[in-house]
DNA sequence: GGGATGCCTTGATCTTTGTCAAACAGAAAA
DNA sequence: TTTTCTGTTTGACAAAGATCAAGGCATCCC
């Protein structure tokens, strides 16, 4: 197997010796669905790069609820933000979602490389800067923002990711669910209720958008990247009373 | 006027002459109660020290509500993370919580600086992990923890600060409910009802805390941190019902 | 002192979401 | 084909918080 780490982000800045280095405290892991890579508390003395499958993060409450964190893709690093502190620990639980493979790498010496690159500190810093900004994100949606509107803010980026009116869902239901901080009850009487309102039909797990502007004022995405000035909203909740005069 | 900035961790690692640097773009400004730094969505090109009083993070939904992210103390940086970004915009909005007092500095010329100082890089590195472990528990209380969790968890920590089972609260009642993502009215009932358990006392902003080990049970920081094994919490919400037997 | 003003509290009620339990559907196994 | 399993849907119900409206209690200011 071959693989050019520069693929990721993290990595794009390394030249060939570099890459040796870091290569050099890699290990590739294959896991199976369900299967475990690390628990919250652990102690983090690596990070990983995805290279297929995905591989969730989630905390899980005291009464067994798990939250969703994130979703890692393909290409995709996580938990190097860890490196930097002084008694590292991971904050989230990480498994596979379906059969997945990834690459980890040690800590120690990936900080020795990085404190001869100026460069690779800048893409990191960058790459955190993201994640905090999608992080902040995310507590705006689960404090402001209904399950409702995040549900269709849901639907309409994946939609927007394939470019069609007519999508699969990127993961099981269930997962969407968790991931959006929600039931699996909740989300499927949301759907349930779009379908009513024809805003989308749904088959199993393929959905088509009928109204699009509809969606999208369900989900006021204008609001969220504050762009728009505020307006008030008056389609709120799941109530949705819709006039198409 | 002369401050060491150098009490801000973020600037911790600067020799004398990083600091001059650094001081010449800087720009020292005074705002009044509830003046705005700036908005969400507007262009970040300096981040900010504060030098006293509060500065408050925080976003607005599209009925007006707001979420505080953050509350800034003295001796602290925020969104010093943007610097990294192609194109940075502020995400969130700030203003002076009472009277307060703020240093700004040039994104390009820390950048500058950065460039020349691997300490300097890690050091921000290391604060960055931090906020990101932060929004990632923040997250963890908003989707899988009560309201009365919240404020339990918040009147331990203040706690522990001060270290005494007698405190203030460190900002107005509303202000902190609003930092809990809850009504001020929420708040208040909560606070009476842990009254009314004889868990602790309150006189206005003034709180003594009664019975300590039921106010950690009942704001379960075991779990949070995972480091103790998951158990099933009978104490949920805020009917709270307790057996002193 | 006496308003006014700005919090904070309290009560009644409503909404959203979660809970529990059962039915259902589709895919994989037998 | 039937069985089994897992994930999804549906319905009745409960609970946590939100909302609305009113009252209380400070402080500030004239």
């Amino acid at each position: 197997m071959n693989i050019d780490i520069r693929m990721a982000h993290l990595f794009s800045a390394l030249d060939d010796d570099q890459v040796r280095q870091v290569m050099e405290s890699s290990h590739t892991g294959t896991l199976k669905d369900g299967e475990s890579l690390f628990e919250t508390g652990d102690e983090a003395n690596r990070f990983f790069l995805v290279i297929g499958g995905q591989i969730k993060l989630f905390r899980v409450s005291s009464n067994g609820d798990q939250k969703i964190i994130d979703i890692i893709q393909p290409g995709n690093t996580f938990a190097e933000a860890l490196m930097f502190m002084e008694h590292p620990i991971y904050p989230v639980s990480a498994e596979a979602l379906g059969p997945a493979k990834v690459i980890s790498f040690d800590n120690r010496r990936f900080l020795q490389i990085l404190s001869g690159s100026i460069e690779v500190c800048f893409r990191i810093m960058g790459t955190m800067s993201q994640r905090l900004r999608g992080l902040i994100k995310e507590i705006d949606d689960l404090t402001l923002q209904s399950a409702t509107t995040r549900l269709c803010a849901l639907l309409l980026h994946r939609m927007e990711d394939v470019g069609q009116d007519h999508f699969t869902l990127p993961a099981a239901k269930g997962v969407l669910a968790a991931r959006l901080s929600m039931k699996p009850e909740t989300f499927s009487r949301i759907l349930q209720n779009l379908s009513t309102k024809n805003i989308l039909k749904t088959k199993s797990n393929e959905i088509e958008v009928l109204d699009e502007s509809l969606l999208r004022s369900l989900a006021h995405l204008e609001s969220i990247y504050g762009l728009e000035p505020e307006k008030p909203c008056v389609l709120k909740g799941q109530n949705i009373s819709i006039d198409l005069n």
